[in-house]
DNA sequence: CATTATAAGGTAAGCGCTTAACCTATTCTT
DNA sequence: AAGAATAGGTTAAGCGCTTACCTTATAATG
């Protein structure tokens, strides 16, 4: 069946402890048995059995990741680059959706367990999550990606808000916009609030103030934004640009100028948030805030394994910035 | 540290075969036994190792899947699928994009082998995969999802590419277009070739034929699809409506006419192929070929897991059908 | 009542590795 | 040249389970 330690060991004429170190790099052995047993190896087409080291105490080199949808092609391209960056590191991941559903989180969790994974990476909007105290309770390394700031203290990776905000609000503000709307996701989750907040700060600098009128909660779905942006075109004083708190929400928005028979970007400038690929493909291309995808991962997947190899817990929040991708839904007014 | 079999056996006041065979629901344990058991188990929160079972014989409940892109919508909703559906069987699932590269793919195989997963699945466009035959000679479950008959004997699902084309040429043809032309993504590709010779029979059926000056390979990016739309803009006789074999490059298709001018699908219709997320936030929302990705996922994971219980090799190919999605990028001509 | 079945559970080997502890030639030292 | 280092291995215990094979009460049988 399966070769083993213990083939290898006889076909080299030596020891399964040898062949052991020589796998490991540890111990010393000699150049001329190491050459000979990475032949045999290699011969054999020998292939170490995580499991039986695992259990002998290494770890799994095996991560768990877990997100709300995969489906869903901002958390698909998260995942690629936590992938990727796993496996710089020599990680596999386990890669589960939730749907946000607190069973399926934590029937996730013992599976991880089970499975002895070295490490967790939670995508979650969930700020009251009883699986994270859980996992911390345990020990077991985890690394958050969140929108909230979590009551406990786990290491987590963020991308500030409010500096999107921001910079949507100064880009418009450039191009000269003074009647700027907002379409939120959800007005009692911090993540949207501070989105707000950085625009409004951003009108706030240049004298600006945003009218409260123009603030509308959109929640997260195409159709919802194309209501929101319905409910703005009725507004006496149309506004002239729209952030929007979300890619959908803005594509939704730009359908819903475009069936008012306005035009986007001429009649209206809209700006959406994540650069999903949904940004790239939309007619006009969508200007939106990109979060750091690529170092998102990057430093979450560093974080954790930093926490596996090391076993010492230096909680940390990391704070990325996120960064205006101008495209054609933008443009200066007249 | 960690809750073993001892803990729980010792705190049962019974031996870990006891433990186990609860565990497993194995052996003869009376009933009151197995309640002190259990009960016990409960209270120490005990996880039994997968590991350790792994390596006394037991499988890992772990599968591998490779794809060639995860931040890819259309691979990103198979893997979602394919999650879910390892769930229902009690899997986990490392998912790995490959790049369409052979030797990150053997790299993830190696991983594979070496973790011991109980059983593969691969995505992949390439028929001539070296890796698939070395995971054959090794015995190891596996189940491909291909585009292209498989020159070995793997048991794989696919979906009926002649069937979609013929679909998709069908719908037009009952909108009274016959002016119609066909943007493949590569014409040496069986996949596409198959998509084509469907829309041809589709229009054979009704007494027409397809100029060929009216298939043009367009690739796989937004960019590709808009060039050969304008291309097919620019012919004498311009087509009516459009095949696109995939849902980007019918996006970029209907921005090239929409460049041109003209609107979809007023002037002229297009259908996709895919029914990706992007279908549906497209302006007009894109009439295309569903593949049914949550009958894939079930399919192949079913299978898979066939194979990994009952260790026999009952090699089969799936066809399953595709099925055309109407939305607005067509309509019926004058 | 002696004998046999049967139910309930225990013993111990083994899965494929890692690693601390130990052993034995060589090679240095002085 | 004798003792101390050192290089290069080997031995064996243990990781947390599973499982074939025992053992021992207890119930069934003639």
């Amino acid at each position: 069946m399966k070769i083993t330690i213990y083939d290898v060991a006889e076909k080299a004429g030596v020891s399964i402890a040898t062949v052991s170190k020589v796998i490991n790099n540890t111990g010393r052995i000699s150049e001329k048995t190491r050459k000979k047993v990475m032949q045999i190896m290699d011969e054999l087409e020998y292939q170490p059995s995580v499991v039986a080291s695992a259990l002998s105490g290494k770890s799994t080199f095996t991560l768990g990741l877990t997100l709300p949808d995969l489906a869903n092609p901002y958390f698909a391209e998260l995942a690629r680059a936590i992938e990727d960056q796993g496996r710089k590191h020599g990680f596999n991941v386990f890669i589960c959706s939730t749907d946000n559903d607190a069973d399926k989180e934590e029937e996730y969790y013992q599976l991880f367990m089970k499975k002895r994974v070295d490490g967790i990476i939670m995508v979650s909007r969930d700020k009251q999550n009883v699986v994270v105290k859980k996992i911390l309770s345990e020990k077991v390394p985890l690394v958050m990606i969140a929108r909230e700031i979590f009551s406990a203290p786990v290491t987590s990776v963020m991308v500030d808000d409010y500096y999107g905000g921001m910079q949507a609000g100064q880009h418009l503000l450039q191009q000269g916009h003074q009647n700027i709307a907002v379409i939120v996701e959800n007005l009692t989750e911090l993540g949207s609030k501070e989105r707000l907040r950085g625009c409004v700060d951003a009108m706030k600098e240049a004298q600006l103030e945003l009218d409260p009128q123009l603030v509308i909660e959109g929640g997260y779905t195409l159709e919802s934004g194309k209501a929101a942006m319905k409910q703005l075109l009725q507004q006496k004083q149309r506004p002239t640009a729209v952030f929007a708190c979300n890619d959908i929400l803005a594509i939704g928005a730009i359908q819903a100028v475009r069936e008012g028979g306005l035009k986007v970007p001429d009649d209206i400038s809209i700006v959406g948030y994540d650069n999903t690929i949904l940004a790239t493909i939309i007619d006009p291309p969508l200007t939106t805030v990109a979060q750091p995808m690529q170092e998102i991962g990057e430093r979450s997947v560093a974080l954790l394994v930093q926490q596996i190899q090391s076993k010492e817990t230096v909680r940390q929040r990391v704070l990325l910035m996120p960064d205006l991708v101008v495209r054609q839904s933008t443009r200066t007014i007249k």
